[in-house]
DNA sequence: GCGATTTGGTTGCATTAGAGACTAGTTATG
DNA sequence: CATAACTAGTCTCTAATGCAACCAAATCGC
């Protein structure tokens, strides 16, 4: 007996909520099962990956987690050898952090199987749709934060 | 300094998460100055006000949220006198749960600001973008249920 | 109707996320 | 350069979330 859902379904944000929350969970599921790393850890390794070595600062930067979720992310990271450290010489507060050899590798099969979930995940939608979805991600994000105030792009 | 943004702002889960996040957290701190009021709580009080008593079992259906989470909410909201709760005379395991008269007088001036935050943060699509965003991530939404195994629609 | 199973609700526990304080190193100012 | 103001990173504490075990009431099978 389907209880006639309440007009909290028509509302946005909660749809965007549970949805959200059920991509996230699948995905975080699949990351955890196959390579024992939790979302942080994975965004670490695939920016890290994409873009060289890079301070905990601009990884708060690339990634829009916290900074705390950084360093708890690189400490993990550092421990199972996937990333590195190597002193920083124009600063000697931070350190540049790079992928190893191990880290390396397990980027080259994380990101086909990224784009393998996104494919199978929004496979409900095509192309065109996809493109339009981001698009209107994107615009939404942007008026949330213009919205949040003027501070610079924290959090 | 805008270092060079990863491949990882392309990935659409992604997007949808930080999406999400912002949206969620701006209605979050929201309800929580002008009503003291936490989303789950937000939610039961939404549903209540729309569909009547029901039971929590029926809130975690229309929710969408864990049983647990429908509990502490109706725990605080009770407590607060915004919801009281009647006995099941067909099954005396559960409760009927229904807006008081303060719970009501909350309500209605709940649902309005919730339409308002929604056009404000939603500003940024048009009608017929807004359908059309609607519209995907209901699509989305069911895709994720259905790969996520055959269980019935909990969680 | 009486034991076995199921289900609504509750409690406790473990995990996660975030705010704030603190440390060490850097830049700005006199 | 010496002090003040700032910044990257770390640590700690608290709040939020979800799971699993649990209790009590209901239903099923005989």
């Amino acid at each position: 007996m389907p209880a006639r859902i309440s007009r909290l379904a028509d509302f946005l944000p909660y749809l965007l909520s549970v949805t959200s929350n059920a991509v996230s969970g699948r995905i975080a599921d699949e990351y955890n099962a196959r390579f024992g790393l939790r979302i942080p850890e994975w965004r670490v390794m695939a920016v890290l990956g994409d873009a060289g070595a890079l301070t905990q600062r601009e990884l708060v930067g690339a990634t829009l987690m916290d900074k705390v979720a950084v360093n708890r992310a690189c400490k993990v990271l550092e421990e199972r050898s996937l990333i590195a450290r190597s002193p920083n010489t124009s600063d000697g507060r931070s350190h540049h952090l790079e992928l190893t050899g191990a880290g390396k590798a397990m980027h080259a099969q994380i990101m086909p199987l990224a784009l393998e979930m996104e494919a199978l995940l929004f496979d409900a939608l095509n192309e065109e749709e996809q493109a339009t979805f981001k698009a209107l991600l994107g615009r939404l994000r942007r008026r949330v934060q213009e919205l949040s105030g003027e501070q610079e792009f924290s959090r």
